[in-house]
DNA sequence: TATCTTTATCGTAATATTGCAATATAATAA
DNA sequence: TTATTATATTGCAATATTACGATAAAGATA
């Protein structure tokens, strides 16, 4: 025990789950935020702009990049990661789609 | 080491990351899932939902209200969990501001 | 080739999460 | 009062995550 018990969910539970707890961590947050900011698609910079040393920005960049957030290309010698549309297209409507349910509802219960 | 380092991030970083953590597990989906399928305000049938055993769904359920995503209100002897609108309004600002800013961009670097 | 730069991986320690049985708590019902 | 019901807490074992130093891998440059 201590694994998460994923077998007995459905698939769209698991997927959002697995996207929202790649975003559960302010350092991926803040790669998110710093891949929009930019214009030009960032490669390493975002060591420099991290309070993290390089290898642990590496193992948070893999995870955004398991959990399909981010994508990356290799550019020469540095890599070229930006976001991936799909998976945060996924994440809105799922959290557009829970809003439109509530307004509907407007039961206030609690 | 092993804790996360927050206090190198803004609180909003902080802020999304706390409530996508709080969503980054089946069963905290499930529970979602269930509050918004139901009318009436569920108080202890999420136990019988879902496949884990009654002291599992309660910290799942702590889990969810310590990120501010439920509310519980005690109702006699049972408990009445609801979706706390304000945490799910703000996820689905986040999403939305991301959604926009991808619009604009229109890089498609990699 | 040798060196530099960039990113990934390995190894390890500290901490957090997941899950459940056993038990506690609190309100209701008999 | 004594069940009964509903939920929470405790304690524990298994596993996962976080973080970083050391090191490896791979392309660029001298």
């Amino acid at each position: 025990m201590g694994a998460t018990n994923t077998e007995n969910f459905t698939d769209k539970q698991n997927a959002i789950a697995i996207l929202a707890k790649a975003l559960g961590h302010p350092a991926r947050v803040a790669i998110i935020d710093y891949l929009l900011k930019t214009d030009t698609c960032i490669c390493g910079d975002i060591v420099n702009e991290l309070p993290l040393a390089q290898p642990t920005v590496s193992q948070h960049l893999k995870e955004l990049k398991n959990a399909g957030i981010i994508k990356g290309s290799i550019e020469g010698n540095a890599i070229c990661y930006c976001i991936d549309e799909k998976a945060l297209e996924k994440l809105q409507a799922y959290f557009v789609g829970i809003s439109s349910k509530l307004n509907k509802k407007k039961s206030n219960c609690c």
